[in-house]
DNA sequence: ATAATTTCTTCAACCAGTTTAATTTTTTTG
DNA sequence: CAAAAAAATTAAACTGGTTGAAGAAATTAT
């Protein structure tokens, strides 16, 4: 089954009993995004945390000049949402939108909490999810100001393994934060050595 | 009292009674760092949060090549600590020293385990900071990538009234991920136009 | 106070990454 | 499978930001 691999994400962290499985499940929808389909829009407020059992989504902005800079890929076993506006229920600066046919797990806020009434240890479970995300972000952070645009594009493929096979490769560069042409200037000459 | 900022700064948040004051009063420590002191070195563990009373602490690491990158300042009303290895318990990438004399209240992580058992609502406070940290790095992760260098500077001047008063410039370029030549040509331009 | 050290400024040469635009390759669509 | 659209490549001119070096200003230590 599919939902096999988001148990043995959450059974990562905590662990539990078959009922509560049984809970979680009946708490779960599951959502199909066509490529190119938005999850989230600019504007929007952000309804649901998002595991993804196949396919692949990206979460981006779009500045004054037009640019998409992505902040965020998610592939099979990730979760993806926009936190803040999640847990604030503020609008969302981001959109979330498919790169590949994407199927979807999604837990709604209402449900959410139900859960962690019923199931405390969830709590701790998201609240890992959470501080996993802050060090994503921290790492990141710290390698924009300290690395070439080289040396992010080979932590890139490492961090994101065959992820440079399934999508554009402008996609890759707006990651990581130049442009599409340095970036196929950038791969013939790693090719080249 | 100094004590009264970091009530506020709860206050904020949740609301506190009397007794739940006393209690956490309790478990503070309260802590002076000389100017350049350390408070945490890489490769320690980051054993305390820290609300700081007065003064100005920065969060940084240092690359091969020998440059500090500044991942975070903190002034008065703030909390500085790697929050990573304070919820891990494993080994910290970062260096946090005084940029000025400081004064800290510190929270050790068996204290504030205490306090999550004798006042839940705590733990509820502590999440909406990680949170806000969370969203403090999303948002400058975007700006790295859709902000020129004068942008980010001129962000960062709103972001942190007065704080280019206090500190050198060289720290302020080595948080905004450029030279201080640059800055220093930077600011010349902007105060002809 | 004076000396020593750190920080800031200025300039010129330089390099990493951008821009524009033309061509080719790949992917998507009817 | 053909046509259209989107993505990738290449090259040349350009720009934002770096490097190194030298002097001036500010801070710190004695």
């Amino acid at each position: 089954m599919e939902d096999e691999l988001i148990l043995k994400n959450i059974e990562r962290h905590i662990h539990l009993e078959k009922e509560e499985v049984n809970l979680f499940y009946s708490l779960l929808t599951s959502r199909s995004l066509k490529k190119k389909a938005y999850l989230l829009r600019q504007g929007e407020v952000c309804k649901t945390e998002n595991f993804i059992v196949k396919g692949c989504l990206r979460m981006y902005t779009i500045d004054e000049a037009g640019l998409e800079h992505i902040v965020m890929f998610a592939v099979e076993g990730w979760w993806a949402s926009d936190l803040f506006s999640f847990f604030t229920g503020a609008a969302s600066d981001y959109y979330i939108d498919a790169l590949e046919d994407t199927e979807l797990l999604q837990i709604s806020k209402p449900d959410l909490e139900l859960l962690y009434e019923r199931v405390p240890k969830f709590e701790r479970f998201f609240r890992i999810l959470l501080q996993n995300a802050f060090i994503a972000q921290q790492r990141r952070i710290n390698q924009n100001l300290s690395f070439t645009a080289e040396q992010r594009y080979l932590d890139f493929i490492t961090k994101y393994p065959q992820l440079e096979q399934r999508i554009p490769q402008k996609q890759v560069a707006a990651y990581l934060g130049f442009t599409p042409v340095f970036l196929s200037m950038l791969r013939k000459k790693l090719s080249r050595q």
